[in-house]
RNA sequence: GCCCGCGUAGCUCAAUGGAUAGAGUACCUGACUUCGAAUCAGAUGGUUGGGGGUUCGAGUCCCUCCGCGGGUACCA
């Protein structure tokens, strides 16, 4: 949106002005001036100054007096208002009612895709979710799968080919568990219209029993040979309840908007797993300790590092496999079945160790895509007083309860800011509400940093929070509906905004104009925190605006401009949010 | 021990190596006969964990120390 010929105009008259003084060329970079009210370019002149051989004093005065010179020689560029040497910058200000036409009528022209880019070309797999089926979910995996799909979002409007993978873990003791428990407690009985909460329940019980009874214990132990020896009748009970499992799945991720293009099962690569593990014995990288010890992969050893990549335990000692058995087949799979540039795998940063010595081993085995496997690490979600959460302390927040909560609180407000809305709708805006209102703090952040659930925060639809920034589009839309504009495409009119603007007006069009910019930059680092700052620093310059800047009472060409505006910026917050996978609402 | 991450206002967090380190929250004072008060304005709040270094310029990069969290051969 920055007038780049213009700049590249100023930069050539620069290493002019450079040449004939005898300083060196390209060491100028235009920057945004940080003020707002009045937008424009800035350059900083220290780097020119610390370089030049005729210095004579500190560097901040001779920068200023080079800014002092440059102005003179660039007199008053086309497309610019003023021009200004100060503190050893040089200020460049738009011509404002140019630069505002122009990012308006782009947006307009954009619509819904304002700030995507170009097709990158680049084929991209982002694994997350990962959930283990029988179990419930609880407020820790909403951070991956939030993280996720927002990190899908981003990367597909930044151009890459996005191919989002669920990597279900179908298979271990808590199926073991959950199954026993129901065939000796709950036989025949299917889950209710909530599946998740059923089976969360019914997981509880089994959990408990299982600490508590060792004849249940011993019950499961049965259960697991049988299950080993390949059982038909536990066969096809697991199929069934498995599928309940990921039905409730379906339901928390249509809820959440999150998608998937491809599900691969951990009982899918377990065999595969264990064949790969007897190629790696042949080809002499793993070491046998059966049956004393397990399989490994000294790598440290291999790779002449110390206390590096440590050894990487492929199998037990009994021959059952591990999480790094199945592992590397799955991570092959992938780049049979795709033509991947890149493989994402969003996964805690717990497992950082785990996940290096994965990609090492990959590598060691020769092949030559290892290099573009990538740990997408996040920090998990504690509780206050640095409390982890564990279902067997019963310190879980469960995903079901947050969800439930927040809705209920979120449709009391609603009915009695909107007690004319229809049931459904009123229903409909709340659930809108409540998503948004937990999804924010976990992206806001980075990802790096641990979030800390608490259900006052969780819940407070105010200040720094998606409520917030969903209530501007609803400010914006009542404008335009009240103004009785149209905000399909194309019938918004181009205008010249050829009055003086407001401060604000100024300061909303300049972050309207910089989603292409944030887009790109969270896409780069995998951040969609970079976009949760970003939207809810434009919610608050339209707030702003909004207050300070009337708009169905002023007069016919500022009304005009300011409809333009609104509608612009209505569209922006709305793309900005798509990108967190937030929903705006019309009404709220 | 070794590896990774974190440390910024009372609390939760922002800030491509650039100008006076910003928001939210809490507390205090104000604003709905007004385009929707889930909002806004104002006030309070800082030795960016300590110490060195690089640089014209460091919250940001390098070194070192301190504190907290996590990982470190058969959980995932």
């Amino acid at each position: 949106m920055m007038p780049f010929n213009e700049q590249k105009k100023i930069l050539k008259k620069i290493d002019q002005f450079c040449l004939e003084q005898n300083l060196p060329v390209g060491k100028i970079e235009f920057r945004d001036i940080p003020f707002s009210g009045e937008w424009g370019i800035a350059a900083p002149l220290f780097p020119l100054a610390a370089a030049d051989p005729n210095r004579v004093g500190p560097v901040p005065q001779h920068a200023q007096a080079l800014a002092e010179k440059l102005k003179e020689e660039i007199s008053l560029p086309a497309g610019f208002s003023r021009v200004e040497a100060v503190r050893g910058y040089l200020n460049l200000y738009f011509e404002t009612s140019q630069y505002a036409n122009k990012v308006i009528d782009y947006v307009h022209y954009a619509d819904h895709c304002y700030g995507m880019a170009e097709p990158t070309g680049k084929t991209v797999m982002v694994e997350y979710s990962n959930p283990n089926t029988h179990k419930p979910l609880h407020v820790g995996h909403l951070r991956n799968v939030i993280l996720g799909s927002s990190v899908c979002n981003i990367l597909e409007a930044n151009g890459d080919k996005v191919i989002r993978a669920n990597y279900i873990g179908d298979i271990g003791l808590h199926v073991i568990k959950w199954m026993c428990n129901y065939e000796m407690y709950h036989a025949g009985q299917e889950p209710s219209a909530d599946i998740m909460r059923w089976m969360a329940d019914l997981y509880t019980e089994a959990d408990r029993r299982f600490h508590d009874d060792p004849d249940f214990e011993e019950a499961c132990r049965v259960y697991f040979s049988r299950w080993d020896e390949g059982d038909k009748d536990i066969e096809a009970l697991w199929l069934k309840t498995r599928q309940w499992s990921m039905d409730g799945f379906k339901q928390v991720y249509d809820l959440l908007g999150a998608k998937f293009d491809r599900v691969y099962f951990e009982s899918d690569v377990e065999e595969s797993g264990k064949v790969l593990v007897e190629d790696l014995l042949a080809r002499g990288l793993a070491e046998d300790g059966r049956p004393e010890n397990p399989v490994i992969i000294d790598l440290d050893k291999l790779l002449g590092t110390k206390e590096e990549y440590r050894v990487a335990v492929i199998l037990r000692s009994d021959g059952t496999s591990l999480y790094a058995t199945k592992e590397l087949p799955l991570a092959i799979m992938k780049f049979e079945e795709y033509p991947l540039d890149q493989s994402i795998y969003v996964i805690d940063v717990r497992q950082s160790l785990h996940m290096k010595q994965m990609s090492k081993v990959l590598e060691l085995m020769g092949y030559d895509w290892a290099k573009q496997i990538y740990h997408l690490a996040y920090e998990i979600v504690n509780l206050p007083g640095n409390v982890i959460m564990s279902s067997r302390d019963g310190t879980v927040v469960l995903l079901d309860d947050l969800i439930r909560e927040a809705t209920d609180r979120a449709l009391s407000i609603v009915k009695e800011k909107n007690p004319d809305l229809n049931p459904e709708s009123q229903h409909e805006v709340a659930e809108m509400v409540a998503i948004g209102a937990i999804k924010y703090p976990m992206i806001s952040r980075e990802n790096t940093k641990i979030v800390t659930f608490d259900w006052e925060s969780a819940l407070d639809f105010n200040g720094q929070s998606a409520p917030y920034i969903q209530y501007a589009c609803v400010r914006a839309n009542s404008i335009l509906k009240r103004a009785g504009v149209s905000t399909e495409y194309g019938q918004m009119p181009s205008v010249s905004f050829a009055y003086e603007l407001d401060a604000a007006e100024v300061n909303l069009i300049e972050l309207i104009a910089r989603l292409p910019m944030e887009l790109g930059k969270a896409a780069k680092e995998y951040k969609p925190s970079q976009i949760a700052t970003y939207a809810y620093d434009l919610a608050k310059a339209f707030n702003d605006f909004y207050n300070q800047c009337p708009v169905l009472n002023a007069e016919d060409e500022k009304r005009t401009a300011r409809l333009a505006l609104t509608n612009a910026a209505r569209i922006t917050i709305e793309n900005a949010l798509h990108l967190l996978g937030i929903k705006a609402p019309q009404v709220m």
